[in-house]
DNA sequence: TTAATTGTTCTACAATAGTAGACTGATTTT
DNA sequence: AAAATCAGTCTACTATTGTAGAACAATTAA
């Protein structure tokens, strides 16, 4: 069962529903006015769209997700690096870093990421 | 100048560019319908996109990228990152590593990759 | 110098992505 | 109960992506 494919503006939508839900439709009319200044239709189109595909349920006028932000994350990231960097992370981060420096914060945060994967045997 | 934005499908014929360029449209036409399997013309369909584009540049039969391959990569990953981590690699990595194991060759690449940065002030 | 081949463009069509107006049925308010 | 509001659907239209047939122009071979 690989994650549903969640295109851009549905990937924006589910930022607000994850954030929120469970959230009645009407609520999330009002929140995609606001954030993304979509129309009310939009919204109930792409609620329609993404529980045609299994990503949300609509039931009882709530709307809920039934993939997590960090399955939907998790897929994306081995997909970019699938497909570009040959599934090679370390080929993605060396891409990534040699054009921007990182901070010291940053480098930590890799490290612990890092010393954990190679405690876990 | 931000690199032109290129979709997935023109990305794969550009990984057949950088492989081989500079390169005759003849030969692009031939390598896109063995290892792509596209129609002559959708080759060219494609090479006419990019360079209106400004990602190609075609002249007397000979095909060229005016965006490397590193540039390509390099967007690509800082857009992912950006738009789905809030440019925290440090989220991207954790993410990535969070649903699949590491080889000790990918550790060690990575504690590289972190060690060079932290040399460079 | 015709015939064949080669190189290129034009047009086009289906699928997906992005967006919304108009309508309808259900509730609520006057 | 008529009027207003609310919740939801239907239809639809534009842009982009993915792909290719047919036509045409230039070059080469017969």
């Amino acid at each position: 069962m690989a994650t549903p494919r969640i295109n851009n503006s549905e990937f924006r939508f589910c930022e607000i529903l994850w954030a929120n839900e469970p959230i009645s439709s009407t609520e999330l009319v009002r929140l995609c006015r606001e954030q993304l200044e979509w129309s009310k239709s939009t919204t109930y189109t792409i609620i329609k769209r993404l529980s045609d595909r299994g990503v949300v349920r609509f039931e009882d006028k709530i709307v809920r997700s039934l993939v997590s932000r960090g399955e939907a994350l998790k897929a994306e990231s081995f997909a970019v690096v699938d497909r570009s960097f040959g599934g090679s992370l370390p080929g993605f981060v060396a891409t990534f870093v040699g054009g921007r420096k990182l901070t010291d914060d940053e480098l930590n945060e890799l490290q612990n990421i890092i010393d954990d994967c190679r405690k876990e045997v």
